[in-house]
DNA sequence: TCTGGGGTCCTAGGACCC
DNA sequence: TCTGGGGTCCTAGGACCC
């Protein structure tokens, strides 16, 4: 086994340090960012997490409490932090042997080529270089598996004195901090294992290391088998720095108000549709089939409602006309909701193939190359003025389900029309 | 009393990640 | 009134093949 060596980088509260990008006077006030539909807190700076907003917490619950202290709330701005995030990946480039960006806000970087001795002075390097080049704060964590880069990161997020850096190369240091890592922090060990490792006496990432593992994959397959082996320092988990073919695309939205109309549903599914064809055609994909699926409010008590459709699409297509056609049939074939209001659907595109290798339909295909041309020009239409510019007709002109997105913040980097303003006087 | 031995493919459900 | 939106992988069991 040659030396490996892995870093994972991550921006501290991502998304909210973005925000604070462009409101300067934002970096010393807590600062939230709501899911989609104003729905829930899903980012939080520190100053945020102290005064008690956990994860997830509904919006309507905490509202009071953060007009009190000066909360500043944002919707998700994802355009924003997907632009941040492919700066920052761009200097990841300049430092790792190899990069595997693995969320919106962190990458895995292969150090294998750097002498351990001087891993950390680069990550203070690098982390460094990011808040000059993008002004976001970030932190690293380095260990020889993926998984204790992981580790390493949480406990350098953990652990102040840490300077935002923790190596986990030492096999002595590791050993003691991995003593006083909580299991469930592991990762790959969710809320449905870390009870049962601890029914096993499994309380710390220590105790796990030191589990016979054929013990350990009776009861958690190879799954926690390989999370074990990965603590240990052996490499299970390879870094993928060339993204593998997406197997499915899902455009999902809860609504802004519920739907109790097939004419608003029909919209919903239809816009669904056409930004999931988006989505295929910016990967070179076409899908074979599509589904359809609508429910109730799964937490007032409104009366229940659960349905979905899958719709064989004659050949694999990414014409967005074609995938709205396919969704409209699901959604009729899932209508009426008998009497619920409806609260969220969505569109799923599954058995992706290249478009370049779909095979064609010998009986009831379209013309193939004349809805490519005619999608190639709404993308290239769409990219130069906006997502949006040109729909179809069957998403609807006024959509009052929409989802909310209330308190939205420009697209600084990404729109021309939103550019910051600076203002100087003298 | 006793009923082969090897495969593949598909799906649903569970678990995990951010 | 109000509670997100994406993904991945593994396993077991059923259906089927010769």
């Amino acid at each position: 086994v040659t030396d490996c060596s892995f870093a994972l980088i991550d921006g501290n509260s991502f998304y909210c340090s973005c925000e604070r990008l462009f409101e300067p006077k934002l970096a010393t006030r807590p600062v939230i960012v709501l899911s989609n539909n104003d729905g829930c807190a899903i980012a939080r700076t520190a100053e945020a997490k102290a005064l008690g907003i956990r994860m997830g917490d509904p919006f309507f619950k905490i509202r009071d409490l953060c007009r009190r202290e000066r909360v500043a709330v944002y919707s998700s701005n994802y355009t924003l932090y997907g632009d941040m995030s492919r700066r920052m990946n761009w200097i990841y480039e300049g430092w790792a042997r190899a990069v595997e960006t693995y969320s919106i806000d962190e990458s895995f970087l292969d150090l294998s080529h750097i002498r351990p001795a001087e891993r950390v002075e680069m990550a203070r390097d690098l982390r460094a270089t990011v808040k000059r080049w993008t002004g976001v704060p970030t932190c690293v964590g380095i260990g020889p598996t993926k998984t204790l880069a992981k580790a390493a990161n949480a406990m350098a997020k953990n652990d102040s004195e840490l300077g935002g850096i923790c190596d986990l190369t030492d096999p002595g240091e590791r050993q003691a901090r991995l003593d006083r890592f909580h299991v469930s922090e592991v990762w790959g060990v969710g809320p449905r294992s870390w009870p049962k490792m601890e029914a096993l006496g499994v309380r710390t990432a220590g105790d796990l290391v030191r589990m016979d593992p054929r013990q350990i994959r009776m009861k958690f397959t190879v799954v926690g088998e390989r999370t074990l082996h990965e603590l240990r320092g052996v490499p299970c988990v390879d870094l993928e720095s060339v993204a593998p073919q997406r197997k499915g695309i899902a455009v999902t939205r809860s609504f802004g108000r519920p739907v109790t109309t097939l004419e608003g549903l029909l919209e919903a599914v239809a816009t669904y549709a056409f930004r999931a064809g988006e989505k295929l055609r910016r990967h070179g994909l076409a899908a074979a089939h599509l589904s359809v699926f609508a429910h109730s409010n799964l937490h007032n008590g409104d009366p229940h409602f659960s349905a979905g459709a899958t719709e064989d699409l004659i050949e694999a297509t990414s014409d967005g006309l074609a995938l709205i056609a396919a969704a409209s049939r699901g959604a009729r074939r899932l209508w009426p909701p008998r009497g619920a209001k409806l609260a969220k659907a969505g569109v799923i595109l599954d058995d992706l193939v290249r478009a370049d290798h779909a095979p064609a339909a010998l009986i009831g295909g379209r013309d193939r190359e004349k809805a490519a041309r005619m999608m190639a020009a709404v993308d290239a239409v769409n990219a130069r003025f906006g997502r949006g510019a040109i729909i179809s007709a069957a998403a609807g002109m006024k959509k009052p389900w929409t989802t909310k997105f209330e308190m939205r913040s420009p697209r600084y980097t990404t729109r021309v029309d939103e550019l910051p303003m600076a203002r100087a006087s003298w």
